[in-house]
DNA sequence: TATTGTTATACTCTATAACTATA
DNA sequence: TATAGTTATAGAGTATAACAATA
């Protein structure tokens, strides 16, 4: 088996072979997809990558218009997952932050992943499982890495 | 390093390591996005996938209503990606399938996928990408495996 | 009478543009 | 006057219910 130029067969490989983990990784429980839109459920995880965040800081990190992010949230503050404030310097920003129940929320969309993840991977032998492990954490360092070299 | 009780330590490890690859996986070029919405894509993978479909088969493959699916196929017939036409023994159903414009646009979007890990994978060790493989086709052997056992 | 697909309606998402409050 | 956020409006996605054509 030669090496192809590149490494295209190794890339076409990943593609191919990688979709039934992401599908893994990507799930939403049912009651979750029931009671939030795809769309609310980026902007909770982008609040929660960010601690506390104002519309434009979220819209950007979303490739979203501001306007669409505060609809969103709108919808988000109704439901009781984030709250809102008056930025104290600047009393033009609004200051976007978890509630208690979007922390749990997001509590339950994490278990959910690592109980779909574990479901296929309680089938795999150890040394698979080291391997995707593995691989997966060296992905990972390589992504980060490409992106801080392009910067 | 201890093992903890049923592997959820592993989950825990792929559920952190993984979002990188799951983002390149994922991605969609710039100017396919612009013209199509994520769910007229969704649709379009689905027909890929089934060949020729009818709009139920869609909807159930999509976990989707066969009126949203009527409206989504509606746009993507206009923009020339699929075709409609009646079923020859049973008239009340639409067999829908691609054009040759879906078809490229498909093939665009997985070259796109292809080139997104390709330029991570290419800063990988040769033994990392090779563990990384190995574990993905692993973990889809054992995805295939625990659907089939549930049936 | 049952089934397939579509159309009617209502609510949400997203984008553009106009507007309000603050700087 | 510039900026942050919101509101107005319009097109698209998705759900329920009513409807047409076919079986």
């Amino acid at each position: 088996m030669a090496a192809t130029p590149h490494g295209e067969e190794a890339a076409s490989r990943a593609a191919r072979s990688g979709a039934a983990f992401v599908a893994a990784w990507s799930g939403v429980p049912d009651d979750l997809s029931e009671r939030l839109s795809a769309s609310q459920l980026r902007v909770l995880v982008a609040v929660e990558r960010a601690g506390e965040a104002t519309a434009s800081q979220l819209a950007l990190s979303l490739d979203a218009l501001p306007s669409s992010v505060t609809r969103l949230c709108d919808r988000l503050v109704a439901a009781g997952h984030i709250e809102r404030s008056r930025g104290e310097e600047d009393r033009r920003v609004q200051v976007v932050r978890l509630t208690a129940a979007g922390a749990a929320l997001l509590d339950r969309l994490e278990r959910h992943r690592r109980t779909a993840l574990q479901r296929a991977m309680r089938d795999m032998s150890e040394a698979d499982r080291e391997a995707l492990l593995h691989g997966l954490a060296a992905f990972s360092a390589a992504s980060a890495d490409g992106d801080a070299t392009r910067r």
